[in-house]
DNA sequence: CGTTTTTTTGAGCACTATCAACAAGTGTGG
DNA sequence: CCACACTTGTTGATAGTGCTCAAAAAAACG
């Protein structure tokens, strides 16, 4: 209904790393070929600009392409008749984001932007192509899914059976290991865009309850949030009252920087 | 470490209905030609029996192999080091099990059987092998990968975002809706071999409450169990109890029964 | 600088967990 | 067919985690 709600427009300086971001996950993965790699170049060519908060995917409308997240971050939410909220997902850079709704005939969820974020428009058609003709990309797809579907199960591990202080510590560990391994983190710290709300609706909770939270995870000396950017400064002890095991993470997309 | 987990005999008397259950799936989903049929059931001929409350796969443990269920439920699991569980999915008869152990070296989920069932094990080359020869299966795989997640995400929701009496509402409304797709209804009522404390592991609640809210949903006459068996008597009244929507339930699986 | 978003704080309470004990099933072997 | 063991379901009393509902303070924004 807002047709505002996306800009089309070339990014204003995209950085070398986030360019191929994509290809890098590939290539690290599979070490793909000449053709392989140009063909994916080829897709991700065009740019599309969206605004922080904004919805790129509407959940209850049809979206018949999927994009590749260039550079920002994002989220995919599901909201109740009453308001409440659920973050179902947390997407960086080099993500591919609306691949579930070309099996359904509207969105399920909405795809929401957290930062100013580019993303690589592609059309069915052209992933339909990609899965033909590219069948090593194609299985590529496929395990990333899988990666992602075991991500989820942690999230429901998370939800179902920590209390407050291990859950929100887990997000926390989470998305510092995703971060560093698409090499957006600097020494411990990471860019972290989500307020205390979004931290709520990742981790089932009242925002003035993750505010307390947080100011406990402080207090003990694990973390560290200004900025919009979150530090770990002990990465064993925050780990520990987590309950976190790295190994659901990727662990065939390299060491991208020591994480 | 126990190796009497799995036992390797004949079932003892399959229905029809289960021996091409996933042949069917695939078949309403596609149409499967002549050859894809037959390779699938080719590949689905001989039969695991595992014994309620087994473990088909072990947490920890590598698992080179995938199981396609042919008759029978099973839960996959994930452990907590103080001992609590959670449930991170329910498969039913036509389900794949073991994929996403594909890409790990080793199973970041337990699968236990609810009840006596018989599976059809695949070993990896096999199915790569589908993956390379059948593309449209392939396909297919990935779709039904597809719709897992969905599935994944309203969990996300219902540990998050629901209290307890609509959380279990869900629980039950979903699996009625998807037993009912695989044709395991019978006039509003399905097998339900789930125990309370299954249901408290796949909920995130306790064993205690479950009982409660149960009795809570009897008492509204929305539903029964007796002798393993769900009656959901008053549909619309659980489901707006549940704030459950069908349409994340696989739409493109044909109406398998009027559900 | 005014406006909006985000973070912080307080008091009270509701929902759900805990723990323990008991009842009712279920299955097994004698 | 009964006796026994074990699993599953049920109940009660109590504690505690996390929610509600403001409202204020601080930060970000244009």
């Amino acid at each position: 209904m807002d047709e505002s709600t996306i800009a089309e427009k070339e990014p204003e300086g995209p950085r070398p790393l986030e360019v191929s971001q994509l290809a890098g996950a590939f290539d690290r993965l599979f070490g793909l070929d000449e053709g392989e790699r140009r063909h994916l170049e080829a897709c991700t060519a065009n740019a599309l600009a969206i605004e922080p908060r904004r919805k790129l995917i509407v959940e209850g409308e049809p979206c018949g392409r999927l994009y590749i997240i260039k550079s920002g971050w994002m989220v995919e939410t599901r909201q109740l008749r009453d308001g409440r909220r659920q973050i179902l997902t947390i997407r960086l850079p080099g993500d591919i984001i609306g691949i579930g709704c070309l099996s359904y005939p509207k969105a399920l969820q909405s795809t929401v932007a957290l930062t100013r974020c580019t993303v690589s428009p592609l059309s069915r058609e052209e992933f339909e192509g990609i899965q033909r003709n590219f069948p090593r990309l194609a299985t590529a797809l496929f395990l990333m899914t899988l990666h992602e579907s075991a991500i989820l199960h942690e999230w429901e591990v998370n939800l179902g059976r920590r209390v407050a202080i291990p859950r929100v510590a887990h997000l926390l560990m989470e998305l510092h290991y995703r971060a560093c391994r698409r090499g957006l983190a600097d020494g411990g710290q990471i860019p972290f865009p989500l307020t205390q709300e979004d931290v709520a609706d990742c981790t089932g909770l009242t925002t003035a309850y993750v505010n307390r939270i947080l100011q406990e995870l402080r207090r003990k000396d694990l973390i560290r949030i200004d900025d919009r950017t979150l530090t770990v400064l002990d990465m064993a002890a925050l780990g520990g009252v987590a309950g976190f095991r790295k190994d659901y993470i990727a662990h065939w997309q390299g060491q991208g920087g020591g994480c």
